[in-house]
DNA sequence: CGAAAGGTTGAGTTCCGTCAAGTGTGGTGG
DNA sequence: CCACCACACTTGACGGAACTCAACCTTTCG
């Protein structure tokens, strides 16, 4: 986990996707002074449930996962993070999910209070965050539904939103894409197990309606079939 | 479904639990003049996914259930809705879910697109829907963290949360409490069957755990036990 | 009172978790 | 460059949890 001290919002790849695209440049350069950016590691925790909930950051490259722990030690994962995405539980007293890279990762880290007064100064902040708390919030449901239903068909939902994520185009889905996940990953998602999940995807391969490659590659062979899954 | 015409915010008991608490006197009668009242009643669709989606609401009494119900027609909660809760997908083009009444409710219904007019006239109305959204997904992660258990592992903790969400103290669990929700919504709710629901709820009251009386009536004797089961 | 809706219970089956033993695969260091 | 190790993934056998189907009971309401 490394730190290095200041943002350059100028230069910033995301600067026209992330929560403060709405700011004007004046605005931006007061924001940037209460962040800095943070690189980590695959892996590691970037904050904890527990924690004084003293932080809040926007992912400008990599992945994140949200994660809680049960009583028993198992992992759920309550969201993924992607690039632009805003994370931090803001107006609450202390944070409680663990929030972990999946891949190598950068960070607007800022100081959640400041963050707070900032949203306070600048109303379109305040939209923004709203219409992307609206959009995890719709996410989140989503992620409800797909659990609610047999193993195969979540799983199949699963690897569809992951085709659709890696296509370019809105109406068509990616026929070909690297899973983003783990198999224990996908598990702890999903609320399966890892055998489970395992089982699955090979038997999908087997059945001809997706091909895998490698570890994370996988080809859509059926989508249709893919689709009639989901039940 | 019945419709008055206007709003009277003055004499309205939630003026200062939903998000409008926070407009000045002068900015809320703005706020009424576009909405209005409705009047539901036990089991009505207030709004369906696939409408226009031009609707926002606030819940001045009763409560609703938010759903979606799958290519089988079955249903899956997402979410309850209590008094001064806001339901109405902003910044949406369409509606995903269904609003349904859990029982005999009153809301005060906003055209969705002037309320989004308001909230960027009236800052701090974002902040008060930011804060309110932020804790909806907080609320759905944790649902998302009850469905991934055993079956009498969310029972349990639902039984729990209900207590809890019945006491009036912050620190202790309501005792004894009536479900909010008939079995085949819990079903629902946590992704399981109603005769699954029905078992193990019978199951805690012939292991002590609780006590059913009547169809809704729920006494905790066995707190430590109900909690024990979280896993 | 009778119908409809909500709830309970049982028997049989299927799905998925558990446990256990494997097979890659990528990275590190000799 | 290869040997080795750690880690991720796969596979099988088995058992238990939850679903399905079906019947029955209870409450509510017209």
């Amino acid at each position: 986990m490394k730190n290095n001290s200041s943002l350059s919002c100028e230069t910033c790849p995301l600067k026209d996707r992330a929560a403060c695209k709405v700011l004007k440049q004046e605005e931006r350069a007061q924001l940037s002074k209460i962040g800095h950016h943070l690189t980590v590691k695959r892996g590691e925790t970037v904050f904890s449930a527990g924690d004084n909930n003293d932080i809040s950051a926007t992912l400008t490259s990599g992945a994140l996962k949200i994660s809680s722990f049960d009583s028993d030690g198992n992992e759920h994962i309550l969201s993924l993070v992607h690039p632009a995405g805003f994370v931090g539980e803001l107006f609450a007293p202390s944070a409680h999910h663990h929030i972990i890279a999946l891949t190598d990762s950068q960070l607007c880290i800022f100081d959640r209070k400041r963050y707070e007064e900032a949203i306070e100064r600048f109303p379109a902040l305040a939209i923004a965050l709203l219409q992307r708390t609206s959009d995890e919030l719709h996410q989140s449901r989503n992620l409800i539904e797909l659990i609610g239903q047999s193993a195969s068909a979540s799983i199949s939902g699963l690897l569809l939103e992951f085709a659709r994520a890696a296509s370019h185009s809105p109406c068509h889905i990616a026929d070909y894409f690297e899973l983003p996940l783990s198999r224990g990953d996908i598990a702890n998602l999903l609320g399966v197990k890892i055998e489970t999940v395992s089982r699955i995807i090979r038997k999908f391969d087997r059945d001809g309606i997706i091909k895998l490659e490698g570890n994370r590659g996988v080809k859509i062979c059926d989508q249709i079939a893919l689709e009639g899954l989901t039940i």
